[in-house]
DNA sequence: TCAATAATAGTAATTATTATTATAAAGAAG
DNA sequence: CTTCTTTATAATAATAATTACTATTATTGA
C-alpha cells in the first residue's frame, strides 16, 4: 500500500515561497523566511517537505560544488550559475545542451539518461 | 609569509592510493584503504590531506548530486558518470565539451568562467 | 461525527567535517 | 651531527547540517 500525502498548510506555505522567490535559498533561509508567516514551523518540517517536494518534482534540489544545498522552485527549463565570489546562484536562460548525453554516450557502455551541469565564474554584480 | 608545504608519508601514501585506484573513494573508504599500510593514521590527517591536494590540484574533488563527496586522483581531462541503481561513480572518456560555456554566455550578464558536469543513469553491469 | 492515517513541533541522535592541542617529524642553518 | 623553526600528526573535542523519534494535532474519507 503506497502512502498518501496530505494536504499541509506548512507544506503548501514553503511551495508558495519557493515559487514566488527569485533567489535559490537554503533549508534554514526557507526555515528563516516561513516563520515570518508560520512562527511555529520547525525546521524539521521544512526539511522534510523540501524533501518531499523535491522527490515529487515540483521544486529543484541544487547540490554545489562547494557542497551546499540550495532550492529552487522554477520549474521550466534553465541552468545555474554559482558566482566564484560572492557565492550566488543566478538562473541562465540558455538553448538546452541535452545533446551533449549524445556525446557522452558515445564511447560509454551503460546508458545515459540525464546530466546536470553548474556554470561558474563572476556574477553580473562581482564583475 | 606564504606557508611552506613539508613532505609527509601521510599524503603520500593518499595520493598513491588515489593514482592507483579506478574507484573514486570517499574520504572515509580512502581513510580504510590508507590504515591498511599506516594502521594509526588518524581520520583528520585524511581530510586534511584530501582538502590540500584537491587546492593544489592534484586530486579531484567530486560533489554527487545526492551530497555525497568523492576524490579522484586520475588528472587527465575526463567525464563522471553515476549510477542512479547503483550509486557508483564511472569515467567516461569523451571529446571536450567547454565549449557550452560559449552557449550559455549568450545571453548572461556575467563572466563564466567553466561548469560542472555529472552524468546520470545506468552503468553497465546494471543496465 | 468518528476512525484511520499522515503531518507536525519539539527534541534527540546521527553523520560528515573541521578545530584544537600536545607531540613528532621535516627541513634549514650552524 | 645537533639545534632551531616550522609544519604535520594523532587523538579528541566541537560544529554544522540533516535525519530520526515521539507524543500530539490536523486531514480526509466513511
Amino acid at each position: 500500500m503506497t502512502t498518501m500525502t496530505k494536504y499541509s498548510k506548512q507544506r503548501e506555505a514553503i511551495k508558495e515561497y519557493l515559487s514566488q522567490t527569485k533567489e535559490h535559498p537554503t533549508a534554514d533561509t526557507v526555515y528563516t523566511n516561513i516563520r515570518a508567516i508560520l512562527p511555529n514551523i520547525s525546521l524539521g518540517t521544512v526539511y522534510r517537505n523540501l524533501n518531499l517536494l523535491a522527490e515529487q518534482g515540483e521544486i529543484l534540489k541544487i547540490n554545489c560544488q562547494d557542497g551546499s544545498v540550495h532550492f529552487d522552485g522554477k520549474l521550466d527549463r534553465h541552468y545555474h550559475f554559482i558566482c566564484n565570489d560572492c557565492g550566488k546562484i543566478c538562473d541562465i536562460e540558455m538553448e538546452s545542451i541535452d545533446f551533449i548525453n549524445k556525446i557522452a554516450s558515445a564511447n560509454f557502455g551503460g546508458k545515459i539518461d540525464g546530466h546536470t551541469v553548474h556554470f561558474y565564474g563572476k556574477c553580473p554584480e562581482c564583475k
